[in-house]
RNA sequence: CGGGGCGUGGCGCAGUCUGGUAGCGCGCCAGUUUUGGGUACUGGAGGCCCCCGGUUCGAAUCCGGGCGCCCCGACCA
């Protein structure tokens, strides 16, 4: 993508209304734009982000053997009737009617919905177990939405749903989610600590929030030291494994948010981190909850109806941008981890116009363009600072900058956004180091 | 929802107390200049001063009523 051509709104100043940084700087990076309190619309660098993220998610989802739908974000109450959700639920509900006088609601989850999908079509305990999860947008009318995209009323949400004919096969599912949960967070660049949640009525150890460690996290969590060096991706196993081990092992670090920290309980280790953390993810098993009064059986071994075991698993799929960012920037903008940044590669002539210089980029935009590395081409007629600072700002993983007094000895920078560090290469090596 | 604050060109703000033809910086457009970290100069475009009503010869400014947004607290991916 040429610079000159790319719809990029980025700003100089920072806008008031945004009070931490990564609200900032996807509105400085003109990744998004308000339309009112919690809602949003996305600009090209913010929906590639988005999307990048998206795909991870979904790729670990069907990786954990769970199958992609998508229903409405438009509901009807009769569904949330029938759970007796529909008035407990409150005003945190945006509820609508349509032109007939016919109730309706812009769903804030889809367990009612994929329970009624699941009941109408699977009918024995052969079919089982069963993941259906979806990316869709959601909407909660929050009480006081703030922080940009971090607290949004609409948002976008990765929600599976688990199905088993008993307890052991939704501990099974649950175990594949919250391994799932770490490969995800960790492929883009997060440390994300699996925290003891309010189980609900339920009780038992089901339930889970995952937390981005980050000065400006919503809520106060405690942590074992040891987690701050862990590599999960290091140690996880595969999907298929026997995942008890991996599963207790991750779960006795203890790790837990503000809620359900107790420092006088004797397991309560004493080389704590105390912090503040993000929450992308909660999974959590709930029974038969929903699958009791929407009656969704099966048929068991012995004929008979069984009610269902079902789980669920959430990401906050939007939420994890601005996380990303608070967990990845500094003084100067964002610092895109590798896997979720907009473009790699960050092409920066600093003097459009001289020959040489415009050869070579075309050359470079072209070379990386052909080995599938996205690039976004700075060609603008703009200073050198203004194309460094932008760059900088907007995050990509890689700049490289092209002029005129490099040229001359036929070099190249390179520079890396994170560390800042720097290379001077041939045109050649620059190349093969990108496409590498 | 309780408490606080703010709505003035795209962004950041001044002007409001004390009514009198709407201003600054950034950005934008044109030109000159400059050319490796937001250059300088000149000229220009762009505003129902959130909305409705009232007071007044005259309202961004005073009065009444709405709406929107932000911040602090209780809830959540």
């Amino acid at each position: 993508m040429r610079m000159s051509a790319f719809f990029l709104p980025t700003l100089k100043e920072t806008p008031t209304e945004a009070q931490i940084v990564s609200h900032r700087l996807m509105l400085r990076a003109g990744m998004i734009r308000q339309t009112s309190a919690g809602i949003y619309s996305w600009l090209p660098l913010g929906w590639r982000v988005l999307r990048r993220i998206e795909q991870i998610v979904r790729e670990e989802q069907d990786a954990a053997g769970a199958q992609e739908v998508l229903m409405p974000t438009i509901q009807s109450a009769d569904l949330w009737r029938e759970s007796g959700r529909y008035d407990d639920y409150g005003k945190e509900m945006l509820r609508i009617t349509d032109r007939h006088e016919r109730e309706m609601l812009y769903g804030p989850t889809n367990e009612e919905m994929i329970t009624d999908i699941f009941r109408t079509f699977v009918k024995s305990y052969r079919q089982l177990p069963l993941n259906l999860y979806h990316i869709q947008w959601k909407f909660r009318d929050e009480i006081r939405p703030r922080f940009g995209v971090m607290r949004g009323r609409e948002f976008l949400m990765k929600d599976a749903y688990s199905f088993d004919i008993d307890a052991a096969g939704a501990k099974r599912s649950y175990q594949a989610m919250f391994l799932a949960y770490l490969r995800t967070f960790a492929r883009m660049g997060l440390k994300a600590i699996p925290m003891r949640a309010d189980t609900g009525p339920i009780g038992g150890d089901l339930s889970h929030e995952f937390i981005i460690l980050a000065e400006t996290g919503e809520s106060g969590v405690f942590c074992d030291k040891q987690w701050l060096d862990l590599d999960v991706l290091a140690e996880a196993p595969n999907h298929g494994d026997d995942l008890q081990a991996f599963f207790d092992r991750f779960t006795s670090i203890y790790a837990a948010t503000d809620e359900k920290h107790d420092a006088d309980d004797p397991s309560t280790p004493k080389d704590l981190v105390s912090a503040r953390g993000i929450e992308v993810g909660h999974i959590f098993y709930f029974g038969t909850k929903y699958s009791k009064p929407m009656n969704a059986a099966v048929a068991g071994p012995d004929g008979e109806p069984v009610l269902v075991e079902m789980g669920s698993y959430g990401i906050g799929v939007s939420r994890l941008v601005a996380a990303i960012i608070e967990a990845s920037h500094d003084e100067n903008g964002i610092i895109w981890p590798d896997a979720v940044a907009p473009f790699k590669v960050g092409l920066i002539n600093l003097k459009p116009g001289d020959a040489e210089t415009d050869r070579v980029c075309g050359d470079l935009y072209a070379g990386l363009g052909a080995s599938g590395v996205d690039v976004l081409y700075d060609d603008r007629d703009e200073r050198p600072g203004v194309k460094f600072a932008d760059m900088d700002l907007i995050g990509l993983p890689w700049h490289l900058v092209v002029g005129p007094r490099g040229l001359k000895n036929g070099t190249v920078e390179l520079k890396r956004r994170a560390t800042g560090a720097r290379e001077e290469l041939s045109v050649e090596a620059a190349l093969a180091k990108l496409i590498a």
